[in-house]
DNA sequence: CAAAGTTCCTGCGAGC
DNA sequence: TGCTCGCAGGAACTTT
């Protein structure tokens, strides 16, 4: 599930069951996903308790009573689902309990909360995974040392954005992709965003910056559309397409206000605009686009 | 067939 | 010419 907002809805959904809770069982049904588990991991949550729950990009970090941090990522088909498990739920009926896991055999870890929640971690591809480090060593975590800045963030600007792409022969759509440029985008919302900025994916990614580096009026076009798609994607809970669902089990909202990620052949939603959305393929993914009014 | 992500490898061109 | 170095693009991982 994973893009920006779909990864901040999955960490408010775990707040309430996860927040000051302590890890009674942890429960490793298959560690060998992205990258193995290791053997100790249930032994260093069990007994801890959860003192934060935050995001980095695409990454969920936990904040643990010993010092360590849990950090949580989804790849492409991770989803976390919580149910309460005993009769002290302090939460309407029905918005924990659901009938079973659609999926159960692919619910690789399960975390038994002393709040009463059970929080499962299902990952059919196993793209996702999760590692436990010592939070000192946060700075020199090799998964997050080289992420950009977040989109979010007031650091992330105009001149930051053409700064990072200055001199870049690569594309728009590449260079949002690179997580080392900014940090949280994926595919759908890098095409979202290029749209609302009316510029071509297919774009040089130089072409936002004059030759000094500094931003021209692309890059703040592209900024404040990167920020309003990110905002309002969270505020619907994110985008469900195949496999993210919120932790409650609902659904995200918002791929119904994509204005052309997987709407190929569709009349361009901008105002004005005669054309007909396009797919085309870039480093082997797909973009969607407005050939007509994205320059 | 294509899929929301990340890492690793290869090849190319620039520059010394 | 030959050697780096950085960048860009592609494959791989896996299941539905």
């Amino acid at each position: 599930m994973p893009e920006l907002p779909e990864v901040e809805t999955v960490r408010r959904g775990l707040e309430p069951a996860m927040q000051g809770a302590r890890f009674i069982k942890v429960e490793v049904n298959r560690g060998d996903l992205r990258w193995p588990l290791p053997r100790d991991f249930a032994k260093r949550l069990e007994g801890r308790t959860v003192t934060g729950l935050g995001r980095r990009a695409k990454y969920l970090l936990a904040d643990l009573s010993s010092g360590d941090v849990l950090i949580m990522h989804l790849g492409m088909s991770g989803s976390f689902r919580v149910v309460q498990e005993n009769g002290r739920s302090r939460r309407t009926p029905g918005q924990y309990y659901h009938e079973r896991s659609p999926d159960v055999a692919h619910d690789h870890v399960v975390f038994h909360m002393s709040s009463g929640a059970a929080v499962t971690f299902n990952d059919p591809r196993r793209f996702g995974s999760m590692k436990i480090i010592a939070r000192k060593k946060l700075d020199e975590e090799p998964l997050l040392k080289s992420l950009g800045p977040e989109p979010l963030g007031n650091a992330f600007d105009a001149a930051m954005l053409a700064r990072a792409c200055k001199g870049r022969n690569t594309s728009l759509k590449a260079a949002l992709l690179d997580q080392t440029i900014v940090a949280g985008l994926g595919n759908i919302y890098v095409c979202e965003a290029l749209h609302r900025a009316r510029l071509s994916p297919r774009r040089r990614a130089g072409t936002i910056a004059s030759r000094s580096g500094a931003p021209n009026q692309r890059a703040q076009r592209l900024i404040e559309a990167i920020k309003a798609v990110l905002n309002e994607a969270i505020v619907a809970g994110g985008s469900s397409l195949r496999d993210h669902k919120c932790t409650d089990g609902e659904l995200g909202a918002f791929q119904h206000h994509f204005r052309v990620y997987d709407r190929e052949g569709e009349k361009c939603p901008t105002p004005g605009c005669a054309g007909i959305v396009a797919r085309i393929a870039q480093n082997g993914r797909s973009t969607f686009y407005c050939p007509t009014c994205q320059k």
